[in-house]
DNA sequence: GTCTATAGGGCGATAGAC
DNA sequence: GTCTATCGCCCTATAGAC
């Protein structure tokens, strides 16, 4: 029997995402999610830097960049950008549920806005690189990564809009066509 | 003779920028900025929301916005999104000195970086609506909004890299021309 | 203008696992 | 013994409430 219980990030995010759907992410303390989670507020910073990090634990951008690494040498940046934004279509796809709650309670504030925002450009910055080390020079690298990840937003608003009844991967093909 | 020194929030930007500047973001209290301003603590957050704001007082927003408005009727939505570009160049090129100080301390701070980040796609937004009005619909006015904003981001950054010698209109002609 | 709650960091203690 | 997870207590600055 051991005297801790496992998981104890993933017990902190569900608890933190309970909470801040609950009552709001200003009007939850860090105090409050770690009693939550059967921990205290010191360990919860063991695990997250800040408040915030605890709602962006798992990221895309590793398979952005292992996607435009791994396109045929023959692909055009645009061509190696889509493949990577269609390979993460999947994933999101099949989580749509808790997707559409995690954006609701960024929407709410803005202070987690500023951090999904520094996500998705962390994620442009990484693909640029992945293309420049295809051999892909500036500004093209650059550029495509980032259109790429605006295609990607873009995509995803549609989807999580009420009225969506397509799937995320066809709204992204279509906002990379009218990209082109 | 007057009771207070003129341009109270000037001195609070000249003096954050410069105790920025000396010692770091992170090292600067906001008593310091307002201390060295001749003015208190709560007249600093009587201007400024918070730390980080002092920093984003002035926009291009507006100037992107009634750009994209005032283009003529016959512009596509990507020459009305270039004009915007283009003209707001203008005013960033004169101050190249101050644009290089104030993104080397931005640059240092994860912080800062997000409240950048945040106000780029607070224009993308704006200019997404001034292109809606305009008659464009979705999702191509959300896209070229984007995509300008993209432009713009990689033209600066390479401006303000130190080997550069291209002039800013010069870098958001390029970038432009690439993404066509 | 004053008062206070909360974020978030530093450091050491403790209690297991090995 | 070492290593690692957790906790306790102290601290300061931000930012909002009153």
């Amino acid at each position: 029997m051991s005297r801790w219980q496992p998981d104890a990030r993933g017990r902190l995010e569900r608890a933190a995402m309970d909470l801040y759907t609950e009552r709001g992410y200003d009007q939850t303390t860090v105090a409050e999610i770690a009693r939550r989670a059967g921990l205290t507020e010191r360990t919860f910073f063991r695990y997250f830097a800040d408040k915030r990090e605890v709602l962006f634990g798992s990221s895309l951008q590793d398979l952005f960049v292992s996607t435009v690494a791994a396109a045929p040498a023959s692909a055009t940046p645009i061509e190696a950008v889509a493949a990577a934004l269609e390979a993460a279509a999947g994933p999101v796809q099949t989580r749509r549920a808790p997707a559409l709650q995690r954006q609701a309670v960024i929407a709410a504030n803005p202070a987690l806005q500023e951090r999904e925002l520094i996500k998705l450009a962390s994620s442009a910055a990484a693909m640029g690189d992945a293309l420049r080390a295809r051999g892909v020079g500036d500004p093209v690298a650059g550029l495509s990564a980032e259109a790429g990840i605006a295609v990607f937003k873009i995509a995803f608003e549609r989807w999580i809009d009420p009225a969506n009844k397509r799937d995320f991967l066809d709204l992204v093909r279509d906002s990379l066509g009218v990209l082109r």
